[in-house]
DNA sequence: CTGTTAGCGCTTTCAA
DNA sequence: TTGAAAGCGCTAACAG
């Protein structure tokens, strides 16, 4: 089956091919009756636009490109959502590009979006990246950039993204009031905004409830989940083994509840823990995890938004938006003050 | 900042266009000499191929298309995974589109993808779609087409995807063992390969082990998560009550926990579960759940490898493969049999 | 080894 | 209201 292209239509209907191009763009400098000439035959047909053609013309696509590190953890999964919604309303396609955590999947993703292949790019960066010069290519092509809960502090875009200082505060005076008197915080890549300022938030409460800094009760962690188990049971199994942990990313929570099952340690009597989470089932496990839970929706949701701003007024210098939407402290047995 | 074409750096090199494009491609053609000066100079500028203009005149884009329901289910997600691992040893990109269970958004992706975006599908179809016009349109502009997971039986392409009927099968027959006289399925589109055979492999089992059929304890379920949960909740209630559910997709096993929370039955001894499920905190659960896993990452590794065995023999007439994947049965508290 | 040339399919002036 | 023509940036066949 032969692919049909605007030249074939024109042939077809012995008119010029931008009278095709613009009667199926119902431009008003058709007459009705050639418009309805052309869509008929186009339907009939089944005439597609080539993307590519189009936009290597116009420079624009109607699409924008999704950037994230995992699809595995549920907050990039509902995120996901609210960015769909608007830009479903919008009438543009999201393409999504998964790094893996990696930089250099990161800098292919952008370097593929970056050539009339989308209108906008929202993005959290991976782990591995602690160099912009690929986002600073993107904006010098003029494709509008968000970021989204991990953003970059040291460039000069709009972002929307987690109250992480104080949720993380507010998670670790939590455990305190709780009763425990040490608190362990799992880390993972303080050099993120997200992370980083869990911990910023974690190491001021200690100062603010007058407990104690102990460096070993700030765990490493990193992709390599096995690692993570070793460590965390290395924590739980020594003599420093904290009342309360404090994970900075639901992953690290799970390996908690794992090592905690190898090493019979009950929770929350031998050890409390709470988790940054989106995790659905959050309030199904043994016990119910407590979580800071951010609003992952409403942050997709929002970047996208701003995204969309940026892309319509491409020119007019607008305010510099960032955005900070609040996490919410849902408790559950796995903090539990006991009597 | 100016962009930087093929056109500029030939200019400024004082050489042809087309021989920064075979320099940049490491043609044998070109001698070493030039290739460094033009490398370098490329380099320098900071120069990007322009992926619409090169997939334009290409007609390949080194990229393909993963086409699934939802994200927020851990099996796409896993299979994402595989899927990746292929495309990256064959330098390709991946775009993910979500169709949100509806025909419309799977329709908008499938056209999006029509023309010279991608190289390839990959698509586990969605709870909407009935009809496959689409599909056909895709394959008569002879882009290769794979589904995974959710499969078109009634269209003539290759497909990976789960033993869904023995896997049902077995999990029927597996809580039956473990002492259920009676087994309610909680259903979720009939009509989709998946849900439809295991729902097949359940009537199956009942058969075998001679237990009465009763449509009630067949419950259909939706996208519609309130109705769901009333809908259990009414059947849990019922002097029907059964001895074991089988949920044929993770999302309903999770809302009968929650339901069984609220009714304060107890599991196992009230009620038995067993669900398809890919979750990671399924044995971290209360009590951890049985599931009858799929191998999710597998199913978009092989699903992945045909693809490109289609892309690089578009001409070549290969058999139509059809490979099907066992499901693995994970014993857990949710099922287990009481003394 | 290097260059010339002709498009890929579409949009967009500008002229009729 | 319609059409002619130029060109987006790149590739590839062919010539030198």
């Amino acid at each position: 089956m032969e692919i049909v292209t605007l030249k074939k239509l024109a042939e077809l209907l012995n008119v010029s091919q931008s009278s095709v191009s613009k009667a199926l763009k119902d431009s008003h400098e058709i007459g009705q009756e050639t418009k309805n000439r052309i869509k008929a035959l186009a339907q009939e047909l089944n005439y597609k636009p080539n993307a590519s053609a189009s936009s290597l013309r116009r420079k624009s696509s109607k699409t924008i490109g999704v950037v994230v590190p995992l699809i595995t953890n549920s907050f990039y999964a509902l995120a996901m959502n609210g960015i769909e919604t608007v830009a479903q309303a919008k009438d543009h396609h999201v393409l999504i590009y998964l790094t893996y955590e990696t930089y250099k999947k990161e800098v292919d993703s952008i370097r593929h979006l970056q050539n009339g292949i989308v209108d906008g790019v929202l993005l959290s960066i991976s782990r591995g990246t602690t160099d912009y010069e690929h986002l600073r290519e993107l904006k010098s092509r003029n494709i509008p950039l968000v970021f989204f809960d991990r953003v970059c502090e040291s460039m000069n875009g709009p972002w929307v993204t987690v109250n992480n200082h104080e949720s993380g505060y507010a998670a670790t005076e939590h455990l305190i009031k709780n009763g425990c008197k040490s608190v362990a915080y799992l880390s993972f890549a303080n050099h993120l905004s997200t992370t980083g300022n869990r911990l910023k938030g974690y190491l001021e409460a200690l100062k603010k409830c007058d407990l104690h800094l102990d460096e070993e009760l700030i765990i490493e962690c990193t992709n390599n989940d096995e690692e993570n188990y070793k460590k965390i049971k290395k924590l739980l199994q020594s003599k420093n083994c904290p009342h309360g942990i404090f994970a900075s990313i639901e992953r690290l929570a799970l390996i908690t509840y794992h090592v905690c099952k190898e090493l019979k340690l009950k929770i929350p009597n031998d050890l409390k823990i709470i988790s940054f989470s989106n995790l659905e089932t959050a309030s199904l496990l043994k016990p119910s995890l407590s979580t800071m839970t951010p609003n992952a929706f409403e942050i997709g949701r929002k970047a996208a938004e701003i995204l969309f701003e940026n892309i319509e007024k491409k020119n007019f210098k607008g305010k510099l938006e960032r955005i900070t939407i609040p996490a919410s402290l849902i408790e559950r047995e796995s903090s539990q003050l006991l009597p």
